[in-house]
Formats: structure tokens, C-alpha cells, sequence
DNA sequence: AGCCAAAGTTGAACGTGTTCAAAACACTCC
DNA sequence: GGAGTGTTTTGAACACGTTCAACTTTGGCT
């Protein structure tokens, strides 16, 4: 072993709260890092010091994602900036991509708290529907620049970062209870065949889903597109949904539905199981 | 199928037209690959010589990545197998990735011939749309193990690969070309709305693009899933198609319309812009 | 205190995609 | 033939994600 060991010099991994350079400014998601959520690792803390080190490695990853882009950050840098080495960023992320699914576990109960407070008092049911794909928007704002490469993965169906994928994280769970909350909020919703309602909240999810898809290729500023986009299509979707209970839309309906019973909701992992009541607001397994 | 392996261990690259023409290893795809097209490269060339080398780093690629996997096939087994330097492999193609993007150009082109051939006579719209989606199940069969490979980086709007990025490559435009042939030669075509016609080409473009990304995630025997949900959902477009022209719908139909008009087509590089002459330019990142 | 297993941490090493300066080749014009 | 020019080919070198065997620290136990 070579007695030249720099290493010494350096103290232990950054601390918690303001550890990460006090004024950087990363964002909510990257903040709640540090509160101590355990997300996608794989370690089983004992003491709390573990979930410092933890923090400090996605804080840390998260900023320099947004400074250089996904690509242009190196694990390296990363492992550097934070304070520890290479393999002990593997300790705790079992790859560069699950840095990524940590971060967007987070900015889901962001989003999810956020787009709630938003819809407080609103019962409109496209109104409310609008104010949560604009909270989205707002919350992802700020990570724009490299959520393209979580959809990247979110399109590997070999990851299980994925989130169409069945055991994908409690993320989507978080995201298609706050989509039965809209709904369920709404003036709409006694309205609905229960079938239907039944549906919605993953079919929303979907929307959501087809949502990112228009942003993370929008090049406009601020994604003011996307932001457009979703302005003049939400009041449609309501109307398609609203209108579904006249008589001359029916068949149509019904055969769309249970189309989607038996092909789409499985494919998301919604197998029609004796699914507990999942209580919204809190997503946790 | 054969395993074949007649090409193996000559020295410097396989023979034209007789080295995968012969008994071949790949698909279809891949031995179309030395009839000497042109996608995506950067060669300019002069002599017949490049397109040969070229042809037979393409198949040997395809033929591994079938064997072992996109991962798990190196630039170096490749280059290796191919009989070329690792160097001269990325002459012709600009990264690995764009190994997919040419095989995917031919494959799409297979699947415009073979849809057209199988839709012969056919007149019933529901038909032929099934037929043609029937038919890129079929062509792509035997990719399904790397397909994954390709979707993820369609997800990536950087890549330039990507069908959704507005220069994106000739492969789309047959794509969307085979749809408008779908729909001109059923009976459907004369009754419809001239504005409507107008959209669903690459409407139907983007439902094949839901059918492959359904596919892509699809782990049953032969993708048996993927068939069934499009045997049973053709029909349903083609009624929500048919039906569209009535007077109940029209006016949803006239503002989803708008709303595709305005913000889908131009997303995928439909604008309806003046049209510059012959954009030359190579895409770059 | 001493011991031990588990948790945490390290950095060198490996495999792979990619780059690049130089060599080999092909072709044209003198 | 030879000089000049553009194309094709080479393989060593580089950068980065990832692995791993060994080391250090922690905390419970006697």
C-alpha cells in the first residue's frame, strides 16, 4: 500500500442539510435528498450516517446533471464532488441510471404535493386535470435539460427503472393516485359509470405519460409548447370523457373499455388482482 | 435460418452481392444490406468497393446483435467478424447506435413492400390496417430480442436517430407513405372528410408507433399479446374513423383535429412550412 | 477491553465505445 | 513512372461505466 495516501487529508463524506455547497440552489427534489427518503438503493442503514452518504451522492449527481448534462457528468465527478469514491457511488446506486430513478422518486411526491395544494377547491374536473399537468411541468422545469435521458430508460423494457414496468417503484403508484385524486375531486366523477372511473386514473397516467413525451422533445422556450399543449388539450380530453355517457357514444365506449381492460392495464402492471385500497397522498411499500 | 457461418474467416471484407447473398445468415433485412443502399451512413463513394465494406460491417452486425444481444456485441467482435478495423467501422457508421438506425431503414422497407403485397385486393379499411400491422410483427419477428435497443433511443430526442426528430431519416416518410396507401385503396377513403384524410397518415403512423411500443414490452411466446391487441383494437380505430362523420361527433372531431393539426403533426416534423428546397445537411449532435 | 461480523469505503483494474494521427490505397494528371 | 489528392483502413490510445478484492469502521457481544 503506498503511504501516499492523499485520501487521508480528506474528511468524510459531505454532511447532510447544507452539505451541498449551501447556495447552489438545486432544486425541491434535490433538497428533500438530504431529508432522508430511501428510494431505489439497495443498503440497509442502521445508523444514519449511511443516508447522509447517500444524499451527498444523488445531491451532488443531481447538480452536475443539471450543470453538464447526463452524459458530460461522470461517475467520477460525481463520486469527487460528493466527496467518496467510485465504488462506494456503486455501494449505494447500482448504476449511473438509478441515480436518475432516485431523483424522479422524488420529484413524483413533489409533483404529487404540489399539484394537490394547486387543486384545492377546484372541482372542475378539467380545470383540476390542467392544474396537474401544469404542476408537472413546473416541477420537471428545472431538469429538463436531462430528463430526456430517463425516458431513454423508461423505454428499456430490460430496465427496472422503467416505470411501465410491473414492479416499477412506488413512483407510478404516487402518480396514478394523484390522477384518481383529480378525478375523484371533481363534480365529474359521480357522474361516471363506475367502470370508467375505475380506468381513468392509469389511463391519465398515460396522458401524463404521452405529456412527457411531448415535453422532453420540446425545444421551445420554457417549453411554452408543451405548456400550450396541454392548455388545449386537457378541456378536450374532459369533453371526450364527459360526453361518454350519451347514448350514440356507448358502444364505441364500452368497446374501447373493456379494450382497455384487457390489453393496456395489464401491460402497466394493473393485472385485475384483488387490489387493496390504496389510500391516496401516501405511496409506499 | 441457417447458422450458416460461410462468410467467417476471410481476410478482408465479404464479397458483394454473393457474401450474404449466398445462404445468408440474417433476415431479410439483412441481405437486402448488400444490394447497396444508402441510409445513413457518410460515405460518399466513388467506387462499388465502400458500399461492400459497408454492407458486410452492417450485416455481420445485425447477425450479432440477433446472436447475442445489442449489448453484449462489441464494436470489436463486430469489426472483428466483419474482417475490418474497429476504426473503418466507424467510417461508415457514426456510433454504434447508428448500426440500428440502418438496419431499421431496411426493415421498414421491407415491411412497406410485404404490407402492400399481403393488402392486395383487400378493401375494407379495418382489413388492410390490421394487415399492415400484421405484417411489421411478421418483418420484425426475429429482431424483437434488440428492438428494445432501438425504441430507447427513439425516446431520445438528441439522438438523431430518433423517428420523432424532424430529420429524421427516409424511414419515416415510407412509413407514413404505406398508412396513406392503407387508407387510399379501402373504401373508406371517398367518404371521408378531406381534412381528416389529411391527418391520418401519420395518425396511423403514431398508432403503429403505440403498437410497437407495446410490442417492444411484450414477453409472451411470439409476441402472441401484441397480435391479439392489434386484431382487437383495429377494428375499433377504423369504427372511431368511420363514425367520425357523423353529427354527433363532429364537433369533437373538429377540434381534435385542430388540436392534432396544430401541435402532433408539427412534433413530428409535419410543418406545414414553406418547404425549404433539399435540406443536405447531416444530422448532427 | 477484546473480538467479531456486518456495513461501509477504497482505488486499481477491466471491458467497451469512441477518437485520431498516420499509413495504405486508388485515381487522376503530368 | 511519379507527384498530387482524396478515400479508405489501421490500431493504439483515451474516457468512462462498472467490478472486485481488500481494507477500515461500526456496533454488538462477552
Amino acid at each position: 500500500m503506498e503511504e501516499t495516501n492523499d485520501r487521508g487529508a480528506a474528511p468524510g463524506p459531505v454532511v447532510p442539510g447544507g452539505g451541498t455547497g449551501g447556495a447552489g440552489g438545486a432544486g425541491n427534489a434535490a433538497a428533500a435528498v438530504a431529508a432522508g427518503e430511501l428510494p431505489g438503493g439497495r443498503a440497509r442503514p442502521k445508523t444514519g450516517k449511511s443516508e447522509q452518504t447517500r444524499a451527498a451522492i444523488l445531491g451532488t449527481a443531481m447538480r452536475l446533471f443539471q450543470e453538464r448534462g447526463y452524459d458530460r457528468t461522470t461517475m467520477r465527478a460525481i463520486a469527487q464532488e460528493a466527496g467518496v469514491s467510485v465504488g462506494n457511488a456503486y455501494y449505494y446506486f447500482e448504476s449511473k441510471e438509478f441515480l436518475i430513478q432516485g431523483f424522479y422518486d422524488l420529484m413524483t411526491q413533489d409533483h404529487a404535493r404540489d399539484a394537490t395544494a394547486r387543486m384545492e377547491g377546484m372541482r372542475d374536473f378539467a380545470e383540476r386535470l390542467e392544474t396537474a399537468l401544469a404542476s408537472w411541468l413546473d416541477c420537471a422545469a428545472e431538469y429538463h435539460g436531462f430528463a430526456a435521458q430517463f425516458f431513454r430508460t423508461a423505454a428499456d423494457p430490460d430496465s427496472s427503472l422503467s416505470p411501465f414496468s410491473n414492479e416499477s417503484h412506488p413512483a407510478r403508484a404516487t402518480a396514478v393516485a394523484l390522477f384518481a385524486d383529480v378525478l375523484g375531486g371533481s363534480d365529474l366523477a359521480p357522474k361516471l359509470d363506475a367502470e370508467l372511473a375505475e380506468l381513468l386514473p392509469d389511463l391519465l397516467w398515460l396522458h401524463l405519460m404521452a405529456v412527457v413525451l411531448y415535453w422532453v422533445f420540446d425545444r421551445t422556450e420554457d417549453t411554452a409548447r408543451t405548456r400550450e399543449f396541454v392548455r388545449r388539450s386537457t378541456p378536450l380530453v374532459a369533453r371526450v370523457i364527459a360526453v361518454s355517457r350519451y347514448r350514440a357514444f356507448r358502444p364505441l365506449v364500452r368497446d374501447a373499455t373493456s379494450l382497455i381492460q384487457d390489453f393496456i392495464l395489464p401491460a402497466i402492471g394493473r393485472t385485475p388482482l384483488p387490489a387493496p385500497p390504496a389510500p391516496a397522498g401516501k405511496g409506499r411499500r
